[in-house]
DNA sequence: ATTTTACATGAAATATATTCATTGATGAAT
DNA sequence: ATTCATCAATGAATATATTTCATGTAAAAT
């Protein structure tokens, strides 16, 4: 009855990667024959060609590239599953597989994992922050276990909870001009440079919240991947960026930066922990949760 | 290298779904000796029990309800791409699977249903109601290939088309005092009976957008199924009824049912199409979609 | 106590997958 | 233009895996 075997899709995914029947062979440790069969017999099953013979090369038909998306789905979840049924021998373990949405989250994550690796030493980390599909459709996916963002979804299947609610500040560097102001106002970035991470304009709160509603615009913006070089630009005045105030701070004892609230009110942000809401009762994610809540009110306490 | 294959997991389900292995071996057109075979191989290989054998029964471990739940989730998509393999030998078609997250659609979907499946003959259509995580889930997860629903989500992965806009109005039955005044308030529901589909009230826009925020509710709430028996049931004053004017009005042309603008402005509506931003260029789903919009053009025009 | 029902097991039979050895075809290199 | 290297296809042989058959054991049911 049933055709379509996990061998099927490696094989899919192999000449994938690999460019032909051969090279995949080799990868899978099998022969070029055993592919060659196998691959017959599946086209004949099916009734439809996976690739065309053009040449000696192989170019996937429709259904071909249709199949290797299934693989490209279904074939890391299984992987991923028997990883994990192997850890359940091995005493009660586990992985953790963390999705970013939010790059200066990064610096927070760090001060929950390493409490967290060390109570749960079988539980293995893993952050990722790049996906396909966004961190939704990661999560929903099985990509990850657990997502770390500003944007919460209330949807039924997933499960979102507030671990740390922050503000949103103006980072400038020595001697510049809005040092010592109250509060920044939209039009002081008009002659300014601003730093941001590269995503999209609509996924940057300074814009949504703050320079948009007021229709400006900065006279530069750059992009910078990682927080440590951008703060050093802010701090040699080439710029200015929006950061999370504890970070700022942080940053403030090394480098030579100051935070200025953005508007009169500041602008309010909380970051969230999604899981699905059948790992609702996995231990060691329960337990990662309750940490970073832990972490959310001592954090209160003490600013 | 690889050890968890298909037949494993149809294994689980068969078990999970009949009991014993020897009520499974029958599904799957093998004896109870295969099966404990294999059964045996695989738990030796992943160095885990999936069943505790108790008496002559078998209760999942741990491990097993793990492996059960892989299982649900990604026998069901084996099983779809090897369908949609077998379709595409025979010519251009596949399945077009729709989810509805919204009640009353049901007919508006019928109406664009009928003539696309004159148009695509080699596409099979199928509709579903229930999803274990929300449509959007279902989207994710591949139970659905397109989703009908009044909430759109604007996530990567995903695309939202609207195809609809309508008025949600009241409905009520023959000679009610509603019947005559310009526009329904909320107040006048207080002695009401309000019938709507049983769905959570926050999911309900005559409860967001009108009672609640002028904290009021109607003396007794009535959830039935059918829109049918719903109006049924207010056409012989049981009680009203909120839904979209098209339908009220379709139906006030069999039973004595008439439609009262709900606030003074009435609530505006609008109803999405949502599929997989990957399936966005497949032949059949594209038509879908043009379908249903090029209905909106003719229904805007005659109305 | 006996029968029934369910899972486990070893050996045998069967089916399936893989390799080996070879062919034919297509580019690339001389 | 010929040779060489590379790649996929194929048939037969072989190896491996799966399935059955026959039987055993234990727990419920009668």
């Amino acid at each position: 009855m049933a055709i379509l075997e996990r061998i099927h899709l490696a094989i899919i995914r192999a000449v994938d990667q690999h460019g032909s029947l051969t090279a995949a062979a080799e990868q899978l440790h099998l022969t070029q024959s055993a592919l060659s069969h196998t691959v017959r017999k599946l086209e004949d099953q099916l009734g439809v060609a996976i690739w065309r013979r053009e040449g000696r090369s192989l170019q996937p038909t429709q259904a071909g590239e249709y199949l290797l998306a299934v693989a490209n789905r279904l074939v890391p979840q299984l992987a991923h599953a028997e990883e994990r049924l192997k850890q359940f021998a091995l005493g009660e373990s586990g992985a953790l597989r963390i999705g970013m949405e939010c790059h200066p989250c990064y610096q927070w994550l760090l001060k929950i994992v390493s409490p967290y690796l060390a109570s749960w030493p079988t539980v293995d980390v893993d952050v990722k922050q790049k996906f396909q599909f966004g961190g939704i459709g990661a999560l929903f996916g099985y990509e990850i276990d657990m997502l770390v963002t500003p944007d919460p979804l209330f949807k039924p299947g997933l499960r979102f909870v507030p671990v740390f609610d922050y503000e949103q500040v103006l980072v400038v560097g020595p001697g510049h001009p809005l040092r010592d102001v109250a509060h920044a106002k939209p039009e002081h970035l008009i002659e300014e440079t601003l730093i941001t991470y590269p995503v999209s304009i609509d996924r940057l709160d300074i814009y949504t919240q703050f320079l948009m509603p007021a229709g400006i615009r900065p006279k530069r913006h750059k992009p910078i991947e990682t927080t440590d070089i951008m703060l050093q630009m802010v701090a040699s005045g080439r710029g200015v960026a929006a950061l999370p105030r504890w970070l700022a701070e942080e940053y403030a004892a090394k480098l030579d930066v100051a935070a200025v609230r953005l508007g009169r009110h500041g602008i309010a942000k909380q970051i969230f922990l999604g899981i699905r809401e059948t790992d609702a009762d996995i231990d060691y994610i329960g337990a990662f949760i309750q940490l970073a809540r832990a972490h959310q009110e001592h954090t209160r306490k003490t600013t």
